[in-house]
DNA sequence: CTAAACCTTGCCGTTGACGTGAAGGTCAAG
DNA sequence: CTTGACCTTCACGTCAACGGCAAGGTTTAG
């Protein structure tokens, strides 16, 4: 498939798309005509890509994470034990976030809350 | 209490403190010099500021959040009742974040569990 | 009274993940 | 065989939340 057609099933961009191989994370096949080819798994690797993207990871992390997530039915596990350290940081970082998140939901919950009430007394 | 007492009491700089004046979600006092002047109560707002900013928030939609915020013992719920869908919106938002960073990490613990499984086979 | 340590406004720089043309090659339909 | 919809590679623009520096006024410790 070709990149526009990638980019919709995907919900994003050719851009993109062209950003993510420039940072290393796709790597996909060229025709004669130096158009890009993408096989079908690369819709689950974007996936991957942009759920990692929108958990706060940078592409140079991702970059890193991305070999030892299995596409399909490929290899399994690459280089991944050395990664350890890394995916904690990024996994603490994580909970973090979510932990920093329910506190500002609880803070809106309360205005709503507050806000609501006022209006059955 | 001036900018950098304020700056350092938040863990934060004064550049940061002027541009959330800037942004309308500060308004300190002026003393004759022109030197800005805080209330302490000042640093409770500033607390929730990088709370909602951490949480995703931009300053123009914690500028309208704020003023509902009790800064202490003073007015509870101001002008709240006509920000109840703006809120709600920027609720949902935090959730759908929540759920995602919830997914990745997901994705993470799968590659923790492989990595560390593989060095005890 | 002077030097250090503050403060002011103003304005340009940074970072990351793209957006947005520009200039040109390629492909499918008529 | 030509149009229009693709595609390619530059390369500059954007946006948010500040960082950093310059040029100058203020305060305070000695």
């Amino acid at each position: 498939m070709r990149i526009s057609e990638l980019a919709r099933q995907a919900g994003t961009t050719p851009r993109a798309l062209r950003y993510y191989e420039e940072q290393g994370l796709l790597r996909p096949a060229r025709l004669a005509s130096g158009y890009r080819h993408y096989e079908p798994q690369a819709l689950g690797t974007v996936r991957h890509i942009q759920l990692l993207l929108s958990a706060g990871l940078n592409t140079a992390a991702i970059a890193e994470i991305l070999p030892c997530i299995p596409d399909d039915v490929t290899v399994l596990a690459p280089t991944c034990p050395e990664l350890l350290d890394a995916l904690a940081v990024e996994r603490n970082r994580i909970t973090t976030s979510i932990d920093r998140l329910a506190a500002a939901r609880a803070v809106l919950d309360r205005l709503i809350q507050a806000g609501s009430a006022r209006d059955q007394p």
